[in-house]
DNA sequence: CAGGATCCTCGGAGATACTG
DNA sequence: CAGTATCTCCGAGGATCCTG
């Protein structure tokens, strides 16, 4: 994320949002303010590390924000920015797309093992 | 690619372009059909084993069609398949907000490195 | 020309243990 | 609770050589 060179936009966007956990930290987050704890148990197989990692990466790509209660025991609560909200944009052209996609693949061939089971993405206004 | 479970028709997307040369390979044949050697000369630094694997998969996942000419010396022309061709929409809408992004960023801290070279993708039609 | 076959490297990602 | 710190493994990707 750091030191790279990007040949596009595009590019750009995809690094940011294709680390294997972002698009679930991201869906979770989508659905309001979440903490560390809560975003793990939303997220099965995850570790605390990967979870860890991929948050500090969507924070300083300035798409998720990170606030830390000086409390005992800790408390820290994620929420998406504003940048982070916009991405919806891009979500539901996928979306759309994905759907289009996996259509007209099973029509043909392709068995595409699909649980869409996230597709609220876009069941919701 | 193969045998894989997707959680969403979005993490199905973002796996079928995120290979590391699929981008520049889609869109060098946005702008028409081309020979793999002009394919490779089009995408400094790509080796051919690399070419082979990325347009192959790119084949698989119905985006990209081959057609080979049995002749001598080999001839071998991609092209976009309808599906391929269809991904423009959500390019469009990825490299709109990869800009607003970078002018955002650029407006508070982050030193992004980038040369848009390729920002004609939209600079089409 | 358009690959196929091999070997190798490097870092993303998992598992596990520890801590303020 | 919300993280670090290590160790390890695996596979994407690179380098190189061979061929119908």
């Amino acid at each position: 994320m750091n030191g790279k060179e990007y040949h596009c936009p595009v590019e750009l966007v995809i690094e940011l949002i294709s680390g294997k956990w972002k698009l679930l930290i991201l869906r979770e987050l989508m659905s309001g303010t979440r903490r560390f704890s809560q975003l793990q148990k939303a997220i099965p197989g995850i570790t605390q590390k990967m979870l860890t990692k991929q948050l500090r990466e969507l924070e300083e790509a300035g798409l998720v924000h990170r606030k830390v209660y000086p409390e005992v025991p800790p408390r820290v609560e994620y929420s998406l920015t504003e940048l982070g909200s916009s991405l919806e944009e891009i979500f539901d052209s996928m979306h759309r797309w994905g759907l289009r996609y996996m259509e007209y693949r099973i029509g043909r061939q392709a068995p595409l093992k699909t649980s869409t089971d996230l597709d609220h993405l876009k069941d919701r206004s």
